[in-house]
DNA sequence: TTTTAAATCTAAATCGATTTAGTAGATTAG
DNA sequence: CTAATCTACTAAATCGATTTAGATTTAAAA
């Protein structure tokens, strides 16, 4: 029952040619190595009849290259993350690449051990959401000469490729956007992880701030807030102490929906006077009501983006592909939850 | 500066003994073949000093086993199968497997091209949710005597190993739930992909329609409908072209997001008093006003049984291991938006 | 006719681990 | 004192493709 695969050795036997010249023919190399035409579509013939497929594994092990892309994110269950994984796949498969997802929950010692895991699988490549601890393990893969790209955040003292958005003017202008409307006691929710993308939102939200001569109110929720009743009651406790407030800058997509439960179950009167804010677009803030102003990111680019530089770090010889870092624009999506209710 | 990668060979020439006997040592046969403790106790440290890791790819090559999972789902962007996801994905690191995720987005073509693609990369073991024209696809993987899963859904004449929900008591249920709230006139929206999981819903919901008299209602949206504009388009006719309706089902979650934003453009008085309940339970759906009533699956539970399924058909003999078909219970989540407000 | 060159094709090494089938040498038994 | 049995280890084949470095055969040039 158990079907036969068929091997390149198989082939030959069969045609009573050598595995090398069925191995040219198969890889396109016929011609260039000067094998016969005749021979060439035999060849090509049988492999199509018998439906041969070559073992990918056995190539890997060969030439060092596995057609595998790594792509490591904060966590894949998050709508934003998700989104984007959702894009590189495309991309990747289309290029005849496959793609490993994986999530470290922004813990080093994760985001460390899962690279370790995926450096003795010849993975061709890395697309990575880094944690702040992981600077030294990312400048080793580069020094090995494996195509790195970080994605939304990287390290200021590291000379490598990145795909970001400019963080801090998204955040001052979506501050003073809340401020052009009227809220003058705006808070930032924020994590307490020291990346690149949430002390760049943390700087923009207070250069805005005192730009206006307002006063800065920062809540910053630990990642690591295992449960997510103790984030919302971490949130639900600063509303509750900071009445003044008027308006909210969430910095990240998890907050807000915490957030929002918050506001719903414990004050949802006081939401409808709330100016509402957030980093990461996505539907759900669309049909929120009230429906949520939003910076969103240009996923679609960055994916495209992102799959660039690595397949083209891929060329031989890498040491000479220079590093590129880009920086996209986010858009302000501005809804109802930004303006002013009498 | 380009760090060289120990071998096994590396390490049998450093300390003058067989690669063999390193290989039995590192892979803790050492004992059992009879290697003795200070030689045990001797390469065991030189490999970790120079902190060896073997090549997984030459491993896999010899072994056939690669000690990865494919994990097919239908749209990986979708918050119900990135949750699993994660799921899967965390319990697959522990027990040392990698994770290789895919969309099939529904398509037979896309479903068995994905297939085809890990045939020759000999992937462990498969968790899929199907397309309906992959039928045969799956049976030939079996065949092959390839430990696989399917999810979500299965094919009634293909004994298979699967992990599912009461697809149809669910949508009975909810509808029941619905009509017991007062609602007289319910739709059901769903999707035309002839899934055993979308069927079964139909099935429930008519079912509970029937039993009570009421008239069927039910609006079939593409799921080939690519723009997402068409989609609403189309919920928007349907919900003017049937004035009468005073509640409706969603089938799945997509749909859902789709009619909560027309709902919420074109007829914002009109949700206030339409009952909605949806399959597919995510904290949007709690956060949304009103808060939308749910069918909820276990998710955890269910990522558990999948593994389990995949890592104990991997047992040799693989024959001997019986198919497991399981069916989880959903939970009914009711909120606000399935009571009459008056 | 010999030499050179071109056209075709192939043997064998290689990638790095696993595993089968042994081999020495020490020990014990008869 | 020889044979049988252990103990501790290893040579070499293997997985399946790629690739280097030739080997034939034929045709053209000298």
């Amino acid at each position: 029952m158990k079907k036969k695969r068929y091997s390149l050795k198989d082939i030959a036997n069969s045609l009573n040619v050598s595995a090398t010249t069925v191995s040219f023919v198969l890889s396109g190399k016929g011609k260039e190595k000067g094998i016969s035409d005749g021979l060439i579509q035999k060849i090509t013939d049988f492999a199509k009849k018998i439906d041969y497929k070559p073992n990918q594994v056995a190539r890997s092990l060969r030439t060092g290259k596995s057609k595998i892309i790594v792509c490591m994110v904060e966590d894949i269950s998050n709508v934003f993350f998700a989104k984007i994984a959702r894009l590189i796949e495309d991309i990747a498969y289309e290029k005849g690449y496959k793609v490993l997802f994986c999530s470290n929950e922004n813990k080093d010692e994760k985001a460390k051990e899962l690279i370790s895991l995926f450096s003795d699988r010849q993975v061709d490549g890395y697309i990575i959401t880094p944690t702040i601890g992981i600077r030294d393990t990312i400048k080793s893969l580069m020094d090995e000469e494996v195509p790195v790209v970080l994605f939304d955040r990287y390290f200021p003292d590291l000379e490598t490729n990145y795909v970001v958005v400019n963080n801090q003017d998204s955040a001052y202008n979506a501050t003073i956007h809340l401020i052009n409307n009227q809220f003058k006691n705006i808070a930032l929710v924020t994590t307490d992880v020291e990346q690149t993308s949430i002390s760049q939102r943390i700087k923009g939200y207070k250069e805005a701030i005192n730009e206006y001569g307002y006063n800065q109110c920062v809540l910053s929720v630990s990642y690591e807030e295992k449960s997510p009743e103790n984030k919302k009651k971490i949130i639900r406790n600063f509303f509750l102490e900071n009445p003044q407030l008027d308006a909210v800058l969430f910095a990240t997509n998890h907050l807000t929906q915490a957030g929002l439960e918050v506001f719903k179950k414990d004050f949802p009167d006081r939401m409808k006077k709330l100016g509402i804010l957030t980093f990461d677009d996505n539907v759900f803030f669309k049909i929120h009501t009230p429906s949520i102003s939003a910076v969103s990111q240009p996923l679609k680019q960055m994916a495209e983006e992102l799959m660039n530089i690595v397949l083209n770090s891929m060329k031989k010889p890498s040491r000479s592909i220079p590093l590129r870092q880009v920086v996209f624009l986010t858009e302000l999506k501005i809804r109802d939850s930004s303006f002013v209710v009498d």
